[in-house]
DNA sequence: AGTTTGGTTCTTTTAATTCAGAACCAAAAG
DNA sequence: CTTTTGGTTCTGAATTAAAAGAACCAAACT
């Protein structure tokens, strides 16, 4: 059982509300903000689910999910059964570029809308395809970006 | 009734499946995406209603949040009673802006978990400074990004 | 071999969304 | 002033999602 602070626990309840909203499942949700705000980064099942006093199920459900989506990961240390659960902080990055493709691969689905669309429709459809060239766009940069990161934080490690 | 074509089915269908995904309801994607395909751009109630065979009520809330979230625009021609609702295209771009900068805005938060945490843990803590310069810095990125496409824009209307 | 530990998986319960149906209402038409 | 049109709002039912509880299982320990 992990001890936290009146702030830590304030965190953990905001944080979650906000990934809540994002989509995320509360239990998931709590166990993401208690990996960010623990003393000990690294913390048992047993820890997690007394901590949170949900169910084994629910936590055992909620990591593996996790795990799965690169949110955190599971070490074990040799001699020790338990396994031990990390927030993956150094895949924000990954996941980041991840998420918006996935929003922007809309843009396949606008492409088809608009070949098969009438082309009466003169004004709509070019406000469609102006919509479609901004994802384009949006693509093309938000890659750049990202390089650009990688790029700086390359030269910082010189 | 609007009448449409296999295609056009086929696309509200794909269209509504890829947005509940992303945490839409149900009756609000099929109208947005009724919206998209069909060759009048501008339909009634009603005609959404027979369109998508579904309840006056599921379709009065559903526009109404749509309406709120400027998705869909509701025009009123002088002398009709009948409201005409068409997708709000040009608005994509800013509620993109306002998506990305709500997802951005978790870095409040982030700042509050370092100011909060323990000094015990140099590495974790790095990494998460870590992270959350990289918001800073997608933040200062995605506004030049924006400005860039409105030049662009400007540009092209010239 | 038997027991304990560290979980997983299956089933049930609970809670939250979503939708339909009916009653309702305001503005326009007759 | 009555009726029709174009919706809105308020239940309640049905579906779906989330969590709990219990049975289960494999690896390690005795």
């Amino acid at each position: 059982m992990i001890e936290l602070s009146t702030e830590q626990l304030e965190i953990i309840q905001k944080m979650s509300v906000f990934q809540v909203r994002a989509g995320m499942p509360p239990t998931e949700a709590r166990i993401l903000a208690l990996l960010l705000v623990s003393d000990r980064t690294e913390l048992t099942f047993d820890e997690i689910r007394e901590t949170l006093s949900t169910s084994k199920s629910a936590v055992s459900t909620a990591l593996n999910t996790l795990v799965l989506r690169n949110k955190v990961e599971s070490i074990t240390i040799p001699g020790d059964r338990k396994r031990y659960f990390k927030h993956q902080l150094k895949n924000w990055n990954a996941n980041a570029k991840d998420g918006l493709e996935k929003l922007l691969s809309v843009n396949q689905l606008l492409k088809e809308i608009l070949a098969v669309r009438t082309s009466e429709t003169q004004d709509f459809n070019q406000d469609l395809r102006n919509v479609i060239a901004f994802i384009d766009f949006m693509q093309v940069e938000l890659v750049q970006v990202f390089e650009k990161w990688n790029n700086l934080q390359n030269k910082e490690n010189n």
